[in-house]
DNA sequence: CGAAACATCGAAAAGGTTTGCATCATTGGT
DNA sequence: ACCAATGATGCAAACCTTTTCGATGTTTCG
């Protein structure tokens, strides 16, 4: 059915091997002989069986991205990067959701194994030790996550919420609340870290932990009440979603962003510009970070034994617009003044 | 280095062909062998080597998905639909992102074409004649769009332009406008002949065509303006992007959704609950339709002689939330009158 | 002119799996 | 007790390609 390679040794007059030669190392074989090898290879439609090479070249040609939820936009983002990137090297891309579930994760990793050269692991929600015994079967380069001895691109995340503490304390904020994502997620830990870490760098400031909510629009409007009775000015939302929920919660409480409370969010989802008020957040380069991740696996891949795994930290950018502002002064302000 | 078939047989003392048996074809081996078998096989981590097996089954257990642009949430959704029903049957999926550009789109599809059983097609950007060429060269199914001879997976589209038409004559509109997406969309031609269409079904309407516009954010405020200037009581918008910016555009205008206008959407992206007002819109069950996608496809892999192609046509549901309300019958009424 | 280096190409192995066919044992029927 | 049928398993070919190694013929240099 298909065109072998051996059709087109026996139509061009010479061996297998020399057609292999004059496609794939064009340099190695003589120039009439190459062109009349090409020449009917071309004619003859000739495309190389993949599966025959990957057999015995043992690579592949593609690579795995596994994510933990492929509806999420943040994730798509991540994959158009990697796609595009992968892409442009030659290579495919074998998709994995794991849906937000552990134990897929590992389950699905194990299985794209054998057919990929290196795994992109976005946001990957398993153990350590699961990555740990991952990184010893293929390589892997992690987004969104740090381990010992594997390359792991990241956003600045420290760096985002510093900017947020610092534009919000410039408009007068002295009590800011947090309101964090997932207990197990990496990202919250940076953020809270950062968040609470900001109190010693600045004095004077107030910095309340409402605690830890799902990453989703009903979280925010669960910490949207906690915020209000905090008696905060400005609220720091784990991400753009919840940072929507929070801002609605107030207007159903009949309070309104920024006026009586600041609001801000992180990613800068795409959404975040289509809604009132605008979203204050901080801008996470996502297309870019699936880039990298590409850009570093294959890195793994070609020089695997001299390449020396590296963190690459993606500069974050502070959006300032609407959902922001001054802080207010009348009651809780006033409030507060008692309680001191 | 890894686990090979043959490391199974010599540990467990069977041939290899009976390794292969007793995980591909457990009821040709007898039981304690296939128990003995698997137990190793499991122990050992052993993962069949897919490409081997796919040179010599000529088949390679793995489709290839397309979309315009995963950074999309509507191709995010089917996406998740297309990666989860393949998994479950045991086939990876490779992604391929074109955006948007039907030149990428048939290049990418001819890469994939080698590696894969069959193609998924998500909105396909290609002429009719590039998709007639690519049909004879491996199963395709098609979502989005029909192409004769080709199993496709769409929605009803007309039924949900329908019911939304229904819902807004029955709060009183009459003077209606749409605002559509790209030309080029076929699931737009589709929106629009039932649109015009439904004039011709009830009386005394009065339907408005607003134009084309981009499907963003950007085309809904373009066709706000438009749509003010219509006269209409009630806009439909493409999608739910759109109708975000037609509500915005109104805002901006000093107006409001729906006191002053009424605006529906289509698609029911997340974020169409996560705006004031809320968006009456169309849920389009997206991830079934990329489960029905890979369906259709096995089914044509496997049974391929024998199976007619079909069109199958997922049934939406009209979303009434706030974004739509009692026409208004004040001023602009008025001025039609005066226009008559 | 001889030998060594080189350029060119072919033969053959290797890669891991599936599968048709052969073999062997067991069972049931006569 | 023998034969046929059935069931379980092993053998070996085949899938298509890359790549090592060696063979052959050619050039270069001393």
């Amino acid at each position: 059915m298909a065109v072998t390679i051996r059709d087109v040794a026996r139509a061009a007059g010479v061996s297998i091997s020399t057609v292999s030669r004059a496609l794939a190392a064009p340099e190695q074989v003589a120039e009439p002989t190459r062109l009349l090898v090409q020449a009917t290879a071309h004619k003859m439609g000739y495309r190389p069986n993949r599966n025959a090479r990957s057999l015995v070249t043992g690579r592949s040609n593609s690579i795995g991205l596994v994510v933990p939820d492929l509806e999420n936009p943040y994730f798509g983002s991540v994959c158009k990067g990697v796609q595009a990137r992968a892409r442009a090297a030659g290579y495919a891309v074998f998709i994995a959701d794991t849906n937000e579930d552990p134990a897929v994760e590992t389950e699905i990793v194990q299985s794209l194994i054998k057919q990929v050269d290196g795994v992109v692991l976005c946001s990957p929600r398993g153990t350590d030790a699961e990555i740990a015994k991952l990184v010893t079967q293929t390589p892997v380069v992690l987004a969104n996550r740090l381990f010992e001895g594997t390359p792991s691109i990241i956003f600045d995340n420290g760096g985002g919420v510093r900017a947020v503490l610092r534009h919000l304390v410039a408009l007068g904020h002295q009590r800011i609340a947090y309101a964090g994502g997932p207990e197990s997620s990496w990202s919250n830990g940076e953020r809270t870290r950062a968040f609470t870490g900001y109190g010693a760098e600045v004095a004077g400031l107030d910095l309340i932990e409402l605690g830890n909510f799902p990453p989703f629009f009903s979280g925010g409007l669960q910490a949207g009440d906690l915020a209000i009775a905090s008696g905060a000015t400005a609220v720091v939302a784990y991400n753009d979603i919840m940072a929507l929920g929070l801002v609605d919660r107030l207007r159903q409480r009949g309070l309104s962003a920024p006026e009586d409370l600041s609001v801000t969010g992180f990613d800068n989802v795409a959404v975040s510009t289509f809604v009132r008020p605008n979203l204050t957040t901080v801008n996470l380069p996502r297309v870019q970070m699936g880039r990298m991740c590409v850009d570093a696996l294959l890195e793994l891949v070609h020089d695997a034994p001299t390449a020396q795994p590296t963190v690459t930290e993606l500069p974050v950018e502070l959006m300032v617009r609407q959902s922001s502002g001054v802080a207010r002064t009348p009651v809780q302000q006033e409030l507060l003044d008692v309680d001191v």
